[in-house]
DNA sequence: ACGCTGTTCAAACGCTTGTTTCATACAGTA
DNA sequence: TACTGTATGAAACAAGCGTTTGAACAGCGT
């Protein structure tokens, strides 16, 4: 009736589940998009799939979402705020216990992504490592344009590397998330297969400690 | 009449072209579809795009091709081919040159692919870097498992490193693709955007010093 | 002139996509 | 008991996709 060219927006989620699945049909149908995307890819998922392994209809994702992307911008949004609240947290107390220790302050960069592998987040890391290269125009705009987040890492390393030039810190900085991104979504098959099954999937400790050395390294300390 | 459920496979590929375009159908889709790729991605473009482009009708893709994932496989191996026979040879002529310098044989690695960005190759190199993640399914599987370049490498890593484990230097080649992966497809606007405009699209020469000494850093040396 | 061969073309095929419609079922409240 | 806003369902929508068809065309050797 009303033309709702608009956000249909039900003022609140829902009070309680009908069956005993697992939370309302909005929550459902996020939490089947953010693994089918984490396991198949931006692409090879449709509105179709979300919905069937939902549960639901398929109009329930317009109903509850507005479009396919808003739900995809809205699932981006929640796990990019949750990392980057972690790195902030951890940076925080770094800054406060030693504030001149770059390698303290790169460890709060690389710490929670590589352990988001071991727990139940890996998902949510995978849906986030996909968004960088696969996802839609809109958030790949957020992620270009949204670097506030880098800028407090930068400003530490700089400030705890007064003798390099800002900007070589930067071009540091980039070459270390360069590292980091590449190695998020590796199966490891690859190296598995290079190395004649020597480099092996190993403790997320060991592997961190290993992104560390080589980053801090390239940082020239 | 002949039921074509093979390959067509015209014996020849052209004489000579009908009109002053600049070749024939199939090298002009050859390239429309791999510019456009390059600028859209693999998942922006549609047959109906490449041959608009190339001027050409809609079935001249299958035509040609035999469908539009082997005329993209085909642009595949032809520049992946092309990047790492130019790759090998200049890791072959450092071999004989000064084999015990790693830092020349990851010069070897690094120098093609960040030089292709200046020349009429970008568009080349920015197909190859989209492959890796947005590219058919057939294109990734043949990154995933055709690794003997990559062992070329390694192997004269490993002997220019005699005092470094083989599984730690294949770990640490990993970790130095990821640096340069990431760089690749970079606009840049976002590392202006962190650093307040201080990192700007440089000379490639220098660059590619500042990718390889944080590599090298990363190796220890 | 003929047929042969490689190429182009407009049109259509079958299918999937994201989205919408409208009727219905269900709460909670008056 | 009726009313109201929320949620779900089956069905259909228009548009785009990759691919196929069958006819027309050019150039060529014989």
């Amino acid at each position: 009736m009303t033309q709702q060219a608009d956000a249909p927006e039900p003022a609140e989620p829902k009070p309680a589940a009908r069956s005993g699945e697992g939370g309302g049909a909005r929550e459902r149908i996020f939490r089947a998009a953010e693994w089918l995307v984490a396991e198949h890819g931006f692409d090879g998922v449709s509105t179709r799939d979300i919905v069937a392994r939902a549960g639901a209809n398929v109009a329930a994702v317009n109903y509850h979402y507005g479009s396919k992307t808003r739900l995809l911008l809205e699932i981006f949004r929640a796990r990019a705020t949750e990392l980057n609240r972690e790195r902030t947290q951890l940076l925080r107390q770094t800054l406060e216990a030693e504030p001149d220790n770059p390698r303290a302050i790169l460890r709060a960069l690389i710490e929670p992504p590589t352990l988001w592998v071991d727990d139940d987040r890996r998902i949510a890391l995978r849906f986030l490592n996909r968004a960088r290269y696969e996802g839609p125009l809109e958030i790949r705009e957020l992620i270009r344009t949204d670097v506030r987040h880098l800028r407090r890492f930068a400003d530490a390393l700089a400030s705890a590397l007064p003798e390099l030039p800002r900007d070589e810190v930067i071009w540091r900085l980039h070459f270390a998330l360069g590292v980091l991104h590449y190695n998020q979504p590796t199966d490891y098959a690859r190296l598995a297969l290079i190395s004649d099954g020597a480099c092996t999937p190993e403790d997320r400790e060991a592997l961190m400690e290993r992104l560390l050395q080589f980053i801090c390294g390239g940082f020239g300390f």
